[in-house]
DNA sequence: CCTATAGATCGGTGTGAGCA
DNA sequence: TGCTCACACCGATCTATAGG
């Protein structure tokens, strides 16, 4: 038991009154929010076979929020994941605050029955922390997708950025144009080669920004060559017209 | 003793980063 | 593009615990 288990299950206890949710547009969101909620693919393989065994599709507390499955039944759920890793990944499950353990005396997975058939006590894993961090869970998956758009929208306009400023390059090269060249390709070079490791939304955002700069310098620079040459032009024609 | 579980360890494997 | 290396993850196995 650590202080953040412990932590979750005081928020488990405090669920609203009341609340619903539906378990697989829940779990959907739980997939969206995954980097933030620091489980792993595999860790929602397990939780997705968990949810598989909770009886209705609404998970609410006034039908009980406690799962018993035995891990052979949970292993056969979750593809055949071998109990160890399985193991391994309801521990994360935990971890991350997900899931809670509510364990019976001899750690074994059950349910104890009334007389008239309903469980009475259940030990196993409870979903109720997702049930709690419903509203939070939401927010995070809905903050993962619109940063995922963000970045989509980014890194499409640095790749229109990036070609607009190599097609400069190359064709102020080829006219010969004056300019420190050498210079600005180093600087998109280097913009490039801060982008080879795993880019993340500011880091895509700081290439954007510098690549836009080079752009601007680019263009400030050819244009006022061509400004300068129109003057010479205007200049020699002036000469002409005192001859 | 059997069943069920948790946890630790160890060797194998897959994957991504870095480089030529 | 192909190679190497480091790291994370996986599965097998063993030990310990506890109730029936």
């Amino acid at each position: 038991m650590t202080l953040g288990m412990l932590a979750s299950q005081q928020l488990a206890e405090e669920i609203e009154p009341g609340i619903t949710r539906n378990k697989w547009t829940l779990f959907r969101a739980i997939c969206d929010a995954r980097p933030a909620l620091g489980v792993t693919d595999r860790a929602l393989t397990v939780l997705d076979a968990l949810l598989t065994f909770y009886p209705d599709n609404e998970l609410s507390q006034e039908r009980g929020l406690i799962v018993f499955p035995s891990n052979a039944q949970l292993s056969i759920r979750a593809r055949g994941m071998t109990a160890a890793t399985l193991r391994r990944h309801l521990a994360v499950l935990v971890d991350a605050g997900l899931i809670l353990r509510k364990d019976s005396a001899n750690a074994k997975r059950y349910a104890r029955r009334d007389r008239a058939g309903d469980v009475a006590e259940a030990f196993g894993f409870s979903v109720a922390p997702l049930l709690a961090r419903a509203t939070e869970i939401e927010a995070l998956a809905a903050q993962a997708v619109a940063d995922r758009e963000l970045m989509r929208i980014t890194r499409e306009r640095l790749t229109i950025c990036r070609r607009d400023v190599a097609k400069l390059i190359a064709a102020a090269l080829e006219e010969g144009a004056d300019g420190d060249w050498e210079k600005i390709t180093c600087m998109f070079r280097e913009i490039v080669a801060g982008l080879r490791v795993r880019p993340g939304l500011s880091t895509w955002r700081f290439a954007l920004d510098e690549m836009s700069f080079v752009r601007e310098e680019i263009v400030n620079q050819l244009e006022t060559q061509t400004k300068t040459q129109k003057m010479h032009a205007n200049e020699s024609q002036i000469e002409r017209h005192i001859q």
